[in-house]
RNA sequence: GGGAGCGUGGCGCAACUGGCUAGCGCACUGGGUUGUGGUCCCAGGGGUUGCGGGUUCGAGCCCCGUCGCUCCUCCCA
């Protein structure tokens, strides 16, 4: 093998392609029942966007930016994630003075220079919301409801919520301080990540899972507990909204992101089938990063879920959903006569809009048809001196062996087979499928 | 970043304590006298054993390095 794929990023075959493409698709969908609408930011922005939007202290503008200069020496960064972006987009273009109130979502690749595993590679793609322009409570809750909605729609069950309020900035500096009192006593007997932790920043701590910590976490208090009242008003709001709704959710405490632009709602969606990686989807309110980026105070909601994770679990699940498209079609060549007629029907027959193939290698009657079958087409016609003089073939369905007359007209054909689309596609993503 | 394991044709695997031209299944190509597939039979192509060094009479097997993958940790999607 001569070359091989950079580090941590992966080829999609043609394969696997049918589930990433069912799951876009459902993206989509979801994501206008609620109206939001799809924006396309680029895959490259200036560094700084990232570092001021998403805090020089976390460990992706830390460690794990794809950054490098460009041809005038500027600093550009390959996007970790899209909110940043967003936001962006909607300062540059004034979408905040035309109407403040933005809902939109987004769709594609991101890079982080992480160490690659199952479920973590270093081109991984997410989908996500944005809301930007209420605080409202009703409004976190919309966000997490399409979430839940897009994984029903995937026919994914058994995932749980975690939901926790880590204030406003106001209340993170208290908090911190009420951590740091906390541990101060036995910070000597915790990790060594942890003793950095504690005087950089005591929120870390919670995420930790070294034995060591275990006890001390525990006892730790809540971000909860020491919200101010305007947030613990509005924390409260939301999980009443969300009772309302029958969303079930669990209170963790213990839930601070990686992101320091979070404030207040923050929530991941997880799943038992991933091992480490449990995070499907994850996200929470940013109430200072428009403000931060430059704009008017303008508060905002959305979450992020990463599509390879979500496709590792579908692919997990039985009968996962798959977009399934079968050639309409296969033209059966004999001799120099049938394939020219062949080939000026299959040209016709695309023209109509139906998908036809043919062989394109010369290969002998019985390969051309286990080619027909092994690339899954639905119908098969063989095309030969008899058929070319009579004018008449015979159009076998595959999956049955069904044999039917047809002329040998482009319109005939494409009627033959437009009465059996419907047929095909009710059954098409669950019938068997080619090449398996 | 730290820890552990693993790299043999496209895929999945085999090769006794280092010992003959590195095998098998699937897939692929051709054929079983150019008119019907998914079964069967025959034949065939394809690997400098991830890469680079070393030890040895001899290395796919041992040692070192390197690259990559997997898992845990970390982080998150």
């Amino acid at each position: 093998m001569t070359y091989e794929a950079v580090r941590g990023m992966r080829d999609i075959l043609p394969e696997e392609v049918g589930c990433w493409t069912l799951v876009e698709e459902r993206v989509r969908d979801v994501a206008r029942l609620y109206n939001y609408r799809e924006i396309r930011p680029p895959i490259v922005e200036h560094t700084e966007l990232f570092s001021r939007g998403i805090g020089e202290a976390t460990d992706i503008v830390g460690k794990e930016m794809f950054t490098f200069p460009d041809k005038k020496g500027r600093s550009l960064t390959l996007r970790p994630e899209a909110t940043a972006s967003v936001v962006r987009a909607y300062l540059e273009h004034g979408l905040h003075v035309k109407e403040p109130f933005q809902k939109l979502f987004y769709l594609g690749p991101m890079f982080r220079y992480e160490k690659p595993q199952k479920g973590r590679s270093r081109q991984f793609h997410q989908y996500g919301v944005e809301a930007i322009g209420s605080l409202d409570s009703s409004l976190d809750v919309e966000v997490i409801e399409v979430a839940w909605t897009l994984m029903d729609s995937l026919g994914l069950g058994g995932l749980s919520l975690r939901l926790n309020s880590i204030g406003c900035a106001q209340d993170h500096g208290r908090y911190r301080e009420v951590l740091r009192a906390h541990f101060a006593d036995r910070i000597t007997s915790m990790c060594p990540d942890c003793q950095r932790r504690h005087k950089e920043n005591p929120l870390r701590i919670l995420d930790c899972k070294d034995a060591r910590c275990q006890e001390a976490i525990a006892a730790a208090p809540g971000s909860v507990d020491h919200l101010c009242e305007e947030c613990a008003r509005h924390f409260a709001e939301v999980r009443r909204l969300l009772e309302h709704a029958s969303l079930s959710y669990r209170i963790d405490g213990r839930l601070v992101r990686g992101l320091d632009y979070y404030t207040r709602t923050v929530f991941e969606l997880v799943s038992q089938d991933l091992g480490a990686q449990d995070a499907l989807l994850g996200g929470g309110r940013y109430d200072d990063l428009v403000a931060k980026l430059g704009g008017p105070p303008t508060p905002g909601v959305g979450f992020a879920g990463g599509m390879d994770r979500l496709i590792l679990v579908l692919a997990e699940r039985a009968n996962a959903p798959c977009a399934d498209e079968r050639l309409n079609l296969f033209l059966v060549a004999l001799g120099e006569k049938g394939r020219a007629f062949a080939l000026d029907l299959t040209r016709a027959l695309r023209r109509e809009g139906v998908s036809v193939d043919l062989d394109y290698r010369g290969r002998p009657l019985r390969k051309q048809i286990a080619y027909a079958d092994s690339i899954g087409a639905r119908l098969l016609l063989v095309l030969g001196e008899n058929e070319i003089e009579s004018a008449k073939g015979r159009l076998k369905e595959m999956d049955s062996g069904v044999e039917e007359d047809v002329a040998l007209t482009p319109a005939a054909i494409a009627d033959a087979i437009s009465r059996r689309r419907e047929e095909w596609n009710s059954s098409s993503s669950q019938s068997k499928s080619p090449r398996t």
